[in-house]
DNA sequence: ACCTGAACACCGTTCAAGT
DNA sequence: ACCTGAACACCGTTCAAGT
């Protein structure tokens, strides 16, 4: 019956978040997973089709632990909100960036915050499909942010998390190619005075002001 | 010495491309290389540090095929031609969008490419450590925008092309939950009728406004 | 309804050994 | 300098069979 095989289901979600949380994307595999479950692994797909729709629920599993944004709010500053819950989770679980950026939203929660989004859009008087494309824009900038800033936090070689390390290139890493890169060479000793925070909102705020100006536009004609 | 093993890479990194260009990312092995070459996989290895670092070239290869921007434009129209050369370049490889999106542009062609991005930024009157985070926003952007133009060009499941498919959801499968996106329902239609070239030109619009609107600003105090 | 056993068809990478 | 042979430690998934 239905309930029982959601609850199974649950069960193999939270153990796939365990596997997640302690070694990464690379540790969550189908029969790691079934080891953690204390089963063979094929068992697991009598309540799963295949490894992509465990991903997929997994996925939702970690957006459900986003706050909604009050509906009292303007468009803007529901976008806002939406914004800065979404990075605050993704960054607080481990490859959770990345999960996001390679599984299409379909799991209910995923679908609900991008439906927010939208009709935050539409409430700023945009038309249907233009409100869906800047959900789309909006939700990808939002994952590159956040992808990038977690590869800067969590660096794959942990080694030297150096702090010349910029914005997904190795700037110390130039060595005497540096000539060939001047822009890039001027920069790395700012970079690192830019705090993760101040670069979210600046962002943020870029996207935003030219989505608004867009806005603005289409009204006056 | 040096030219020989650069000869040697550079057959590697054609046979890898042919291998994309036929089978996507998924047929990408190191195995599959090595047999395609008729060698032994191991032998890849006197070559190429990892399967990683042959991504990386793969990568770097493909970058090679975009037209750098006429140093004589101004830096939106430059910034705008690289958006469009990136676009264009990248959807005309089979699954290059995915690649770009999980590589680090550590290669010394896609290094070039983001130093013109940051040098047209910086030509805009933008400080470097500015200027270097927009044209990280700038990618990301782009990847994200090019990355959901492919999945919806190529679809996973070809069985059904299905024409209300659309930005990373199938609205189509929405069914009676529908009743819970509203605004997702309402654009279903709608959405059809966007072509890809006038969606990408409206983002690219939408980023190069907001960012320009921040450096007027700026300017100002 | 839910799980096991056995198997298929793969992976990336290492390392000693060959030439 | 460049490659082979053999091996290690894995993968996702299927399918008949068990209970």
């Amino acid at each position: 019956m239905g309930s029982r095989i959601g609850l199974a289901r649950d069960h193999l979600v939270q153990a796939a978040l365990e596997l997640l949380e302690e070694g990464g994307i690379a540790a969550l595999s189908t029969r790691r997973l079934a080891e953690r479950l204390h089963v063979q692994s094929p068992a697991l797909y009598w309540h799963v089709r295949n490894k992509d729709e465990l991903l997929g629920l997994v996925a939702d599993a970690i957006c459900a632990r986003m706050a909604t944004p009050p509906s009292g709010l303007a468009p803007r500053a529901r976008l806002e909100r939406i914004a800065v819950e979404y990075r605050r989770v993704l960054m607080g679980h481990r490859d959770a960036p990345r999960l996001f950026a390679e599984q299409v939203p379909t799991g209910p929660c995923r679908m609900l915050l991008y439906e927010a989004a939208v009709s935050a859009f539409r409430d700023a008087g945009m038309p249907p499909g233009e409100a869906v494309s800047m959900a789309s824009f909006f939700r990808h900038f939002l994952l590159g942010m956040i992808l990038e800033e977690a590869r800067q936090a969590h660096p794959p070689r942990l080694g030297a998390p150096s702090p010349t390390l910029a914005l997904g290139i190795e700037l110390s890493q130039l060595g005497d190619a540096a000539t060939a890169y001047p822009n890039l060479r001027e920069a790395a000793g700012t970079l690192a005075a830019l705090k993760p925070d101040d670069l979210f909102r600046m962002g943020l705020d870029v996207l935003l002001d030219g989505m608004e100006l867009r806005f603005l536009r289409a009204e006056r004609t």
